[in-house]
DNA sequence: ATGAGAACGGAACGTATAGTATCGTAATGT
DNA sequence: ACATTACGATACTATACGTTCCGTTCTCAT
């Protein structure tokens, strides 16, 4: 049970061994993806038995999910102009994602969302967390009259998130940050082009 | 072995046999996921036996990457016009995988791409051929005038499908195709306006 | 101090599945 | 007829998830 009846009686679990097991965790998924990735693996990488892993986290996936959320995420940039503030972003977002081949996870996840409700209950809310910063800036914009109030925000950000994406998960290129410029420029005119017919 | 040494010589493979085995697949990927699926179950489902299975498929994943491959793939369309190639093209892109729940299972298989260089020599050039319709109609745009000939066409493809790929796949939700429009249109705008500054 | 409670690492266990091997049988070409 | 190969079925090996026990260690309450 992850929460004992009375908290302060007995030994209490050692948040050394939590972190141990993060990290782990973060380590195996970079070198040998999601699939080779077996909890005991984790647990002699952090120097734990099993059954430490399993008190904390119900199966398998919970650890990922966890090690995935413990990932570093964007910081809001608000400097008043919205291409300044995607562009910033972005780059970071790409940076994010080159440094840290836990990034190939995501897409594991992503597959087995829909038909493992439980999955999609502890994952969704940290990918809606992750796009936050960029939600804001767009509602910014939106304040200040650099968009229209009748742009839909939430296509916004596919828009400008998506080819990124793609090149990200699909083709599984390395993306030079000099492209982030030009995505975002011609996202933000098509969105302009569009609205300003109505 | 794939092969036999002498192919006229004893009994045929069951193409028959095939067929069903990979229908089963298809159907139990659809129903339960791919990390739910078992060869056992194919080879319950197709009245086979296991080893009718691996006599045709190394593993389990080269099965999955030809059911997948099975999957209607899009018709080229040819209008004489950019917009009303792609938007016709990404509505059946959108139809086909609405109607087809086994495009839940490509997440999946381009997570493990990264770390598994068979699955990745099996699945690109499926993935590669599935795009086709879409930069054969961007080309002849660009022969047309329609696109400027310095116009990154590989960008392009992200540009456009990344979007609605972002939709389907991450979010999950399902896209009225009327966003299909709209994005088309955002997409080329965009495109104009930059190449318009050079 | 001492004892209760809980977590610790370690190891054994049960179940499930990938993949292999072997059975007797069925289908094809020579 | 005979050689050859595939067939479905079944048993088998190896691996890995998840559970359960062990003796030990840590912390708090008394």
């Amino acid at each position: 049970m992850p929460s004992p009846g009375n908290p302060s009686a007995g030994r209490p679990r050692s948040e050394e061994a939590h972190q141990a097991i993060l990290n782990a965790t973060v380590e195996l998924l970079a070198e040998q993806g999601y699939s080779a990735l077996t909890v005991e693996g984790v647990a002699t990488r952090a120097g734990v038995g099993k059954a430490t892993i399993y008190r904390r986290w119900s199966s398998k996936l919970p650890l990922v999910v966890e090690a995935f959320s413990q990932l570093p995420s964007l910081e809001e940039v608000d400097t008043g102009d919205l291409v300044n503030d995607l562009e910033k972003m972005l780059r970071e977002y790409l940076h994010l994602f080159h440094a840290s081949p836990l990034a190939a996870v995501l897409p594991s996840l992503i597959g087995e969302r829909r038909h493992n409700p439980e999955l999609s209950e502890l994952l969704d809310p940290v990918l809606r967390g992750r796009r936050q910063p960029l939600n804001r800036a767009l509602e910014r914009a939106q304040e200040r009259g650099e968009l229209r109030a009748d742009v839909d925000l939430e296509l916004a950000a596919d828009l400008i998130v998506g080819p990124i994406a793609v090149r990200l998960f699909f083709s599984g290129a390395k993306i030079h940050p000099r492209i982030v410029g030009p995505v975002v420029q011609m996202a933000l005119d098509g969105l302009r082009a569009v609205n300003s017919e109505g």
